[in-house]
DNA sequence: CTGTATCCCAGGTGATACTG
DNA sequence: CAGTATCACCTGGGATACAG
């Protein structure tokens, strides 16, 4: 986990920092890079965390999701469903009936996601002034 | 998800479903969720997250940053860097000398982005296996 | 060294129509 | 109701050249 490994030491050390090793240079860097974009291709597109908190409280079907979610398309919640089920993070529930009935519910692994998540959405909340308010301001500065 | 190159910042552009109630229409879901996008949208793209992480113990140069994060090309960097300033996030210091000198920190605000980011990166560490295996298992039993 | 501008392509996303 | 397929668009992002 975590940022403790190859942190070059502040300023002064100049060039190559990891320049003498011949094989894996830099050490774990890009093992590290690889999982956070991991995590974030597959959280982190426009509607994986919508949907996951909304099925966080319990399972909905299809639809309820689409009016729940505002502004998500037919094929972007049927693509984001997929992704999701297919991940472990959220399953599929098929009900042979006329018309069709399908409930979908987060798994245990996509509850443990939440936890994470409400944590940034947390910080999302508490700091959105602040960045709106910078960026007005360096907005502002660049006239 | 947007970065884009001079944008003028579109924000509460997700009206449209919940137009009838003359007040606080939708609840406060639809709040949640332009909140949820936003920070997406802010650390969610391809390379925010890695270099708020490499700018966590200390300022770095340019061309520290760019040697540091595998693969990030001079482009991207620089747009990167000038979100992430413009929210607030890092600092951006020019020292007048030839050849130019400048080095980036990550502020307050940054760094305090970076415990719940934290939080998901461990998530990410913790399930991947999980993740992988579970899509393997949803690839194998579609044949 | 640092920053900006241009060209260009792959991929994500919406609209729409069709099937079970 | 739920899912799939097709098309068309737009944006992210790499390569590159140029400027200060």
């Amino acid at each position: 986990m975590t940022i403790t490994d190859a942190a070059p030491a502040r300023l002064g050390d100049d060039v190559g920092a990891c320049s003498s090793a011949p094989v894996d240079p830099c050490g774990s860097e890009s093992s590290e890079a690889r999982i956070i974009r991991d995590v974030l291709s597959r959280v982190g597109d426009k509607w994986s965390l919508l949907v996951i908190r909304m099925l966080h409280n319990g399972p909905l079907r299809f639809t309820q999701l689409q009016r729940s979610i505002d502004g998500i398309s037919h094929r972007m919640l049927t693509q984001t469903l997929r992704n999701l089920e297919r991940d472990g993070l959220v399953s599929r529930t098929s009900y042979p009936e006329i018309p069709p009935r399908v409930e979908y519910a987060a798994t245990d692994l996509g509850r443990s996601l939440a936890l994470p998540v409400l944590g940034l959405v947390e910080w999302a909340s508490g700091n959105h002034a602040s960045i709106t308010d910078a960026r007005d301001a360096f907005d502002a500065a660049r006239d």
